[in-house]
RNA sequence: GGAGGCUUAGCUCAGCUGGUUCAGAGCAUCUGCCUUACAAGCAGAGGGUCACUGGUUCGAACCCAGUAGCCUCCA
């Protein structure tokens, strides 16, 4: 085994991955164990891997470990989802590469190089998580587009619309005109835009008056359908059934009333363009008003426009702010800042377009997956997302499940020449469909849009073991879905609670009548160090890779959680990493002292010991209780945490320190075992966050000899036993002592060299005689002796009631113990004070609960004690 | 505009049902150490008006109201 003194994480993390890989540790089958399933949260098949992925995917790693050890049949169901607009934009950008236009190709000319694109890049992301430690079930790898899994879409839809769920309706859309399609919310990129606010006279027909509106979109005004006022606003009274005439076109538009609009901005006045803002759009239904679309699907203006026709948007806003300027009917141009929205992929500005989509019906549905989680069925961590939860749940939209692209699973629906539709999984079936209507079943179309990728993804838990199911109520389905569904825990996003979780919940009550989960641990968001969001664009995101190679997957790992508080978003710093990446090196090197004693030991007693091994097993018992206790409540960071600090403090710097052969002494061989088996225990607990390191060490020889399927990953996870909590409590009076001594030295200039002698003054029922082994190695005493009086001329320290004293020839100003011990006694003093005033107060005695006035009560004679022990001690110094 | 959340040490966060010597942890800082496991380390120390204002209570970091600042989601 490698003996350097630092631990190097390159040589041991490909091997390690491999081996588990190969013995098939990571694989399971259903059979009599208790399952436990996670189902990752599908990245992107395009996407790299960046830090919110290295979080989620770290939580979902410790969790999965630290269930298999426990004995529990493990799953973690890996696999990508294929990412509509994404992919196909990818797909789009290597075509223009090879010099061809999506436009030029069929449909299934695109899919095939889709296809091939996917093939050859997608899935990256899986690999990397591989790097990272992930013990995923790779032989379940699953893609939402598998053909079994876009059959399992096809039939989900074809049953939704059956019971009435899915429906066709008008929607607006973000319209990206040079892509020509429509993209969703997400991909609408908002930035705050210098643009002009025109204000615009339209003539009021039978006066000679005019209504000046203001507006950023002059170029629209060939689509306006009225023009709207508060009804509240009494400027605007004598306009009421009034009709204005719209500048250039002289078409004839109603003045109509809403409260809807704005008195305070602009003019008060607002015009009505039904086709080309989603307000407006709403507006014009509330109103009746007609609709008419000026635009063509490039931007352009259409024949509707009248004037312009041809022009694109931005091109005929400054040639119509002319127009109307030389009409005289262009009052003023004001400056004005305003959120555009632009699209991520081109750049483009985004334009809002009517069109016909589909949509599923959410009301109904949405009923008993907000009950799964008001019921406690499904339990958000943290909880505060219950609330949010909620208010979505109880005012929850119809969605928009159609997208006009190609890579996807296409709507099952199919027209006749007549425009009459049916809605079936194939040709043949559709034919049926029209014959038994009645209708024209000749020269059919399929509907040219496919399904949200979200609707492939919220059948994720179900779709991965049994495709089958879905659409299928009526299934039993197969052995593995009723052995992993439903599955445990789900690791996710904030962000896409509604989008998903919310959505999966609602598909698992449909299609097999219970929640998809048991648990949603819902992350933070990754930030920088200035709490700003990681992103592309910002370039503040580090590349997980990098930080692997440079840190370690173990120290990366323990880096991302001792930063993540659960649910709050967490402020990630390279720096953290490398706080992981010492802890593995102390791990390390703390083992290469074990392993030193391991090849000298000699066969004699060694009693000293016993005291600092019954106290480290007391120890970890305790701590693994808290540990346990952490985990139950998700809080990772803290478990991991206190494991830092058994491991650090306790284990290194106690009890290590406490049961040390002095120099080139050889151990004992009792300790060593005890130490060993300390180690392994230690080994195992670190296990889920440290993978790698853990199995490395789990394999050396001073464990004995291991079986090939003898790993760490596969060992059996320490459970909580019995403290001996006087010995527990004893103990940090010893430390307490030791770092007092230490204390001294340090204010004192005495080097750790020199030993010094100590006399203690026993005042509590505390043996210390079974300890001052421990004291004397930790402290380097020349001598302990027990004294009745208070020894003058020395350094001085209580610890609990007990004094204790240091003779220091020559180094201790009497004044300088007097201060402190003056100061000392000021403050308890001042404490029992408050303590007395308390006990004095017959509200308190009364109202408190008795325990707590019995606390009181013991703290009040715990701090006379103290007081009348310090004031003879300032009584002796000053002697 | 609607909803939710956050504010505790220089930084990142704990702090349960209001009551322990309750104001804590890790990192960072400062001081002293190359003490043969570890300088990616050891030993020790300093550091806070619990955002602000008021209220409830015998008692408030914790409960209530308001104010300010920040964040997220929806529109």
């Amino acid at each position: 085994m490698n003996i350097s003194t630092t631990y190097s994480p390159i040589e041991t993390e490909d091997k390690w991955y491999s081996y588990w890989l190969g013995k098939g540790f990571f694989h399971s089958e259903p059979d009599d164990r208790e399952a436990y399933t996670i189902v990752i949260p599908p990245p992107n098949v395009t996407g790299v891997l960046h830090m919110g992925h290295m979080l989620n995917n770290t939580i979902q790693d410790v969790l999965v470990r630290r269930a298999r050890m426990q004995g529990k049949n493990a799953c973690w169901v890996p696999g990508t989802d294929h990412a509509s607009i994404a992919t196909e934009a990818k797909v789009v950008a290597m075509l223009k590469e090879r010099g061809i236009a999506k436009k030029d190709l069929s449909r299934e000319e695109f899919l095939k190089y889709a296809w091939e694109w996917k093939e050859k890049y997608g899935g990256i992301i899986l690999k990397q998580l591989e790097k990272l430690g992930a013990s995923c079930d790779w032989e379940r790898t699953r893609f939402t587009m598998d053909a079994d899994l876009s059959v399992a879409v096809t039939d989900t839809f074809i049953h939704l619309y059956n019971k009435g769920l899915i429906y066709r309706g008008i929607r607006m859309v973000n319209w990206d005109p040079q892509g020509k399609t429509a993209v969703s919310d997400e991909e609408v990129i908002r930035k705050e835009v210098n643009q002009k606010l025109y204000y615009i006279k339209y003539p009021v027909v039978g006066t000679d008056d005019f209504i000046v509106i203001a507006t950023t979109r002059p170029e629209t005004i060939m689509a306006d359908s009225a023009i709207c006022v508060n009804p509240r606003d009494e400027r605007y009274i004598d306009l009421k059934g009034k009709k204005v005439i719209i500048p250039l076109v002289d078409r004839e538009i109603p003045v109509i009333e809403d409260e809807y609009v704005e008195m305070e901005f602009g003019t008060g006045c607002l015009k009505v363009t039904p086709a080309h803002d989603l307000n407006d759009y709403e507006l014009g239904v509330k109103h009746k008003l007609p609709v008419i679309d000026i635009l063509n699907d490039d931007g352009t203006l259409n024949e509707k426009a009248v004037i312009l026709v041809g022009e694109d948007r931005f091109i005929a806003r400054k040639k119509i702010a002319k127009l109307l300027d030389e009409a005289g009917l262009l009052e003023k141009v004001e400056d004005y800042k305003s959120q555009v929205g632009f699209s991520e992929r081109t750049d483009a500005v985004i334009e809002p377009r009517l069109s016909l989509q589909w949509f599923c019906k959410m009301a109904d549905m949405a009923k008993p997956a907000l009950d799964y989680v008001e019921d406690g069925e499904v339990k958000l961590i943290p909880e505060k997302f219950g609330n949010t939860y909620r208010h979505w749940m109880e005012n929850v939209k119809d969605w928009c499940i159609s997208r006009q692209l190609w890579w996807g699973q296409r709507i099952p629906a199919w027209y006749n020449a007549n425009g009459e539709w049916v809605v079936a999984a194939t040709q043949e079936d559709a034919i049926e469909a029209f014959n038994k209507a009645g209708q024209d079943s000749e020269n059919l179309v399929q509907d040219e849009d496919v399904v949200d990728t979200w609707f492939s993804s919220w059948l994720w838990p179900m779709s991965v073991f049994d495709p089958s199911v879905c659409g299928h109520p009526e299934k039993e389905g197969n052995a593995d879905i009723n052995y992993y569904y439903p599955t445990n825990d789900l690791v996710t996003a904030p962000e896409i609670l509604f989008f998903w979780v919310a959505r999966m919940i609602i598909a698992g009550h449909e299609f097999r009548g219970k929640a998809p989960f048991e648990n949603v641990y819902l992350t933070g968001i990754v930030r920088d160090k200035l709490g700003r969001k990681m992103s592309k664009s910002l370039g503040n995101s580090p590349d997980p890779i990098e930080l692997i190679n440079q840190y370690g997957a173990d120290g990366v790992r323990v880096g991302m959680l001792l930063c993540s508080p659960a649910g709050n978003d967490l402020m990630f710093d390279v720096s953290y990493c490398e706080q992981g990446r010492n802890f593995a090196n102390k791990i390390w090197n703390a083992f290469k002292l074990l392993k030193g004693w391991s090849e000298n030991t000699v066969a004699i007693e060694n009693a000293e010991n016993k005291v600092a091994i019954a106290w480290f097993d007391s120890r970890f018992n305790e701590a693994l209780v808290e540990i346990e206790s952490h985990f139950a409540q998700y809080r990772l960071s803290e478990a991991l945490m206190a494991i830092y600090k058994l491991v650090w403090d306790d284990f290194c710097s106690w009890y290590l320190e406490m049961v040390k052969p002095p120099y080139q002494h050889p151990a004992d061989r009792e300790t060593v075992a005890a130490t060993t088996f300390f180690f392994e225990k230690i080994l195992k607990l670190l296990h889920p966050f440290m993978p790698f390191l853990t199995e490395e060490l789990w394999h050396d020889e001073i464990f004995g000899a291991r079986e090939e399927m003898d790993c760490c990953i596969v060992s059996e996870y320490p459970k909580t036993a019995a403290t001996d909590d006087k010995l527990l409590k004893e103990f940090d009076m010893i430390k307490k002592v030791v770092s007092e001594i230490r204390n001294i030295r340090n204010s004192k200039q005495i080097s750790p060299k020199d030993p010094l002698p100590l006399a203690i003054k026993l005042n509590s029922e505390i043996d210390y005689t079974s300890y001052l082994f421990v004291l004397n190695k930790l402290a380097n005493l020349s001598e302990i002796v027990f004294v009745d009086d208070q020894l003058k001329g020395g350094a001085s320290f209580m610890t609990g009631r007990d004094e204790f004293f240091i003779s220091l020839e020559g180094n201790v100003d009497p004044l300088v113990e007097f201060d402190r011990m003056s100061k000392e006694l000021v403050y308890l003093e001042g404490f029992l004070d408050a303590v007395n005033k308390k006990l004095s107060n017959e509200r308190f005695v009364q109202n408190a609960k008795p325990e707590i006035v019995a606390n009181e009560q013991a703290k009040q004679a715990d701090a006379e004690a103290k007081i009348s022990i310090l004031r003879e001690s300032i009584k002796t110094l000053l002697i």
